[in-house]
RNA sequence: GGGCGCUUAGCUCAGUUGGUUCAGAGCACCUCGUUUACACCGAGGGGGUCGGGGGUUCGAAUCCCUCAGCGCCCA
């Protein structure tokens, strides 16, 4: 019988795990139980486990454990995301590294560098959350570019172009000059930052006169097709129909009026300049200015801007200010503060660009979308997100899905000509060369003509298929009937347009079905002092890390305790040290139980009330902790768990059934304790699967693959009983009074005690053993007979001899304050007439009844007081 | 600039439709304790004008207005 006194996670959970993957407890097949189904948000290739999918991956299996125990066929698809830009940046910058630059070796030694890096690094994050218990059906582990899903990708490109929602435009984009690719606004990250206005005066051509327009990008200036002003500003009337002179290089631009231009800013003078800001491009298309682009993919400026050719963006601003000055046409430089848009992968400054794109119409793809969060076919959680979603929505613009890119699902259209529409949309060339022939009216035309197009697409637009493709659903019904839609959704608040929303689109447009029936947000995990965790700060915790120190169980429940839905996460190692010691607690009283010997005899009365009464907190809680999980209040959940076990099942159940020090147990007791230990471990299982697995083999032999706490079937609910509770709490008022006596006069509990105490209502049960059991007390239980809910009137008068009694005295004055206070507030609320007549009869009554208790207390303790002198 | 949300104990948060003295939980803190599962423990204790102000109501942490502070999203 040598059990440690302390428990160790790192010798139990890897040998759990494996003997939950030996068993496939986590592998699925369609069958006739209900399904629940779960696909993990595939996180990028190119990561490392941080904590934020610790909590993310710790609630969805707590979510899919305890799935599975109610009997569904659970199922957690586990998969990796090809993430386009950032693993395409990872490559070039390791080929670079070599000394191989990505235009020399071309696309397809390229791709297979690529793939190289997904083998060796993709897996890493689903092999580390193994570690935490991670219960995903890993038979299914997909990948965004598996053969089926690429399919996938590339038909439903065809589709959406067949049905006229996706088309080629040239449009402003938002061009990451880093990564050399357009960007969806969603990708664009708008930041605060110092900047500085400059204002520059351009000279009015044939006059002596200057006009004066302010900017924060003065290196545009050489882009510039006119300058704009309010037609209705008296400032500048005589400027109607005159031409202003660039700067430095003296190119003639007309003046026009537009009463887009706010009077109030600046000057009330605008450059325009079409090519490098998306409104000044719908105010050239308007006045039909001409489109002077001035720089090249990279960020440098080009031939156009006549002064810098080569020269990078930045530089050219310092360096134009200097010109500026000297050439007199700087008339003053304020600071400034404005937001700036910024690459979510590169972080370099976007820049606004014109450029020839594929586009998906969202006008009406959203609708759906609209409709089914509304009808709350699909609900949120926390629900205020619902808000955020509707917004976006609603104002949501055309989706740039093409990207100049090579790592991804490269675009199925097929060029045979130079215009801009010479392009057909198939999957293979052998069918684009037909269509072509087709729409060119050329017969002659040959394989050699076509050429497919360089870019692939946005890595979302792979991504919103993930709950229907990973069934392989948009190639076969076997699957995807069965799994689809999914049940539960976990993932931040952070990607709910380009992930959350997008799946939502897809999944009506495909199956005209929502992809899943709940999201939940998980919040952000920060740092203690509030900071988002993250690599360059340094403060993130190792995971692996802490699951070595707390094991796996102490780190799922320290994520938990504090993580309500969608509230971020202050995280603090000593929550994991809480898990770890609630492990050690539960370890300590299955040690317990597995040391005690039985003997044949009658279960004592004490322990049959202890019996009745955890039966009927089970029922209680159980009723809370199955309600919290319907509304996917986790943490309170775990909560309601944790004080069960510790305070219900250790403080309160155990103390009272346990034998005596040397005696044995009889075997009724022993059995019913057992039950209720597995009883315990089955509704801690979901938060704590390696430590409740282990007990459960521990408290009986269960050789059978059936006989796994992981299968086991979630307990019952029962119906708690209020008054054989209530009881009990009275019981443990009782006790607590003669502990804190005790405590103050400094009596051990070796010595025991003799005394009284008025309760109003009665008990039904007599519980002198547990007062001499858990208190060494013999207590006369005076009822005044009613029958109401039973509840302690006063403090227990222990017989504590003479000197003592100054103390009780004391006591029961206080008692007896706080209980006058308490009838004068009561008394008070009766006097005033509004209440009594305006308060419904019910209120009105019960505060009577109230004063009539405390009335009867109070004449009590006056009596006893009056003994006492 | 537009929108959403938050402010309750030292910290993190509960507080359902206003109604028992309803101001709660966990952690932290303080005191005591090596009692025979567990010091990763046990017993006990202190601690909040529910952000400020105003209003509605017989009654407000809860509903309304306003001010202040904070957070997020979008432009």
């Amino acid at each position: 019988m040598e059990i440690p006194s302390k428990y160790d996670p790192r010798e139990t959970e890897s040998k759990w795990y494996e003997f939950w993957l030996k068993n496939d407890y986590f592998h699925s097949e369609p069958d006739d139980r209900e399904s629940y189904t779960v696909v993990i948000p595939p996180p990028n290739v190119t990561g490392v486990l941080h904590m934020g999918h610790m909590l993310n991956n710790t609630i969805q299996d707590v979510l899919v454990r305890r799935a599975r125990m109610l009997g569904k066929n659970a199922c957690w698809v586990p998969g990796t995301d090809h993430a386009s830009i950032a693993t395409e940046a990872k490559v070039v910058r390791r080929l670079r590294e070599k000394g191989i630059k990505k235009s020399d070796i071309g696309r397809e030694a390229f791709l297979k560098h690529a793939w190289e890096w997904k083998e060796e690094y993709g897996g890493i994050i689903l092999e580390q959350l193994k570690k935490l218990g991670a219960s995903c059906d890993w038979q299914r582990t997909s990948f965004t570019m598996d053969e089926t899903y690429y399919q996938d990708v590339v038909s439903t490109f065809i589709r959406l172009y067949e049905k006229g929602l996706i088309y080629r435009g040239e449009r402003m984009i938002n061009w990451d000059p880093a990564a050399l690719t357009a960007l969806s606004d969603e990708e664009v990250i708008h930041k605060e930052v110092n900047s500085k206005l400059y204002h520059v005066r351009y000279e009015i051509k044939d006059s002596e006169e200057y006009v004066t327009i302010a900017t924060t990008r003065p290196e545009t200036i050489l882009g510039d097709s006119a300058i704009c002003i309010h037609p209705e500003d008296a400032r500048y009337t005589h400027l109607h129909g005159k031409h202003a002179l660039v700067p430095l290089i003296g190119r003639e631009i007309p003046i026009i009026l537009d009463d887009y231009v706010d009077m109030e800013f600046g000057t009330g003078c605008l450059k325009v300049t079409p090519a490098h800001d998306v409104n000044d491009f719908d105010l050239g298309a308007k006045h039909d200015l001409e489109i002077i682009n001035i720089m090249n993919p990279n960020g440098t400026l080009n031939e156009n801007s006549v002064l810098f050719d080569g020269v990078d963006r930045f530089k050219v601003r310092k360096q134009i200010e200097e010109d500026l000055g000297v050439s007199g046409n700087l008339v003053e430089v304020e600071s400034y503060q404005n937001k700036i848009g910024y690459s979510e992968r590169t972080d370099v400054v976007i820049e606004p660009r014109l450029s020839l794109q594929w586009w998906v119409k969202m006008d009406d793809i959203v609708k759906p979308a609209l409709q089914s969060v509304k009808d709350g076919e699909i609900n949120f959680y926390p629900g205020n997100f619902v808000n955020t979603y509707n917004h976006w929505l609603n104002n949501v613009k055309d989706w740039c899905v093409s990207r100049q890119l090579w790592w991804g699902h490269r675009i199925p259209a097929w060029f045979y000509g130079q215009g801009d529409n010479d392009f057909v949309v198939c999957v293979a060339a052998e069918e684009a060369l037909e269509k072509a022939k087709v729409k060119s009216g050329n017969k002659a035309l040959t394989a050699e003509d076509l050429k497919q197009d360089e870019d692939v697409m946005d890595t979302w637009f792979s991504s919103w298929l993930w709950p229907m493709s990973v069934f392989n659903g948009l190639q076969d019904e076997k699957e995807v009937s069965y799994y689809y839609p999914t049940a539960d959704l976990v993932t931040g608040p952070d990607i709910i347009f380009f992930w959350v929303a997008r799946m939502i689109m897809a999944g009506y447009e495909y199956r005209d079905e929502k992809p899943f029936s709940n999201v939940y947000f998980t919040g952000i995990v920060r740092d203690k002092q509030g900071r988002k965790m993250s690599k360059s700060l340094g403060n993130s915790p190792d995971p692996l890390e802490l699951i070595n120190q707390y094991g796996a169980d102490g780190v799922r429940v320290g994520l938990l305790l504090t993580a309500p839905a969608g509230n971020d996460i202050p995280f603090d190692g000593k929550l994991c040290e809480q898990g770890s010691k609630f492990s050690n607690k539960i370890w300590n009283a299955f040690r317990l139980v597995k040391g005690w010997e039985v003997e044949e005899k009658e279960q004592p009365l004490e322990a049959k009330q202890a019996v009745k009464w955890f039966n009927s907190r089970i029922g209680t809680v159980l009723e809370e902790i199955n309600d919290s999980f319907t509304k996917f209040r986790l943490s309170e959940a775990l909560m309601s768990s944790y004080k069960l076990i510790w305070d219900d099942l250790c403080s309160s159940y155990l103390e009272a059934v346990k034998p005596a020090y040397g005696g044995k147990i009889d075997p009724q007791s022993l059995k019913e304790t057992i039950e209720f230990f597995e009883t315990t471990l089955k509704i801690i299982h979901p938060f704590m699967p390696f430590l409740s697995e282990e007990i459960w083999h521990r408290l009986a032999d269960r050789p059978e693959r059936e006989d796994a706490l992981i299968v086991a079937k979630w307990p019952e609910q029962t119906k708690g009983d209020e008054l054989l509770q209530r009881e009990w709490e009275v019981l443990s008022e009782i006790l607590s009074d003669v502990k804190n006596q005790r405590n103050q006069y400094g009596i051990s509990p070796k010595d025991a005690l003799t005394g009284s105490v008025n309760i109003s209502g009665k008990l039904n049960q007599d519980f002198s053993k547990l007062f001499k059991k858990l208190g060494n007390c013999t207590i006369d239980v005076i009822s005044d007979g009613g029958d109401t809910y039973p509840r302690k009137n006063g403090v227990v008068s222990l017989d504590l001899g003479d000197k003592l009694q100054e103390e009780e005295k004391k006591n029961l004055e206080k008692e007896l304050e706080y209980t006058k206070g308490f009838s004068a507030s009561v008394e008070k609320k009766l006097s005033n007439e509004r209440f009594v007549n305006k308060a419904p009869e019910s209120v009105v009554a019960s505060e009577r009844k109230k004063i009539a208790d405390a009335e009867a207390k109070i004449a009590q303790m006056e009596e006893k007081l009056k003994q006492m002198k």
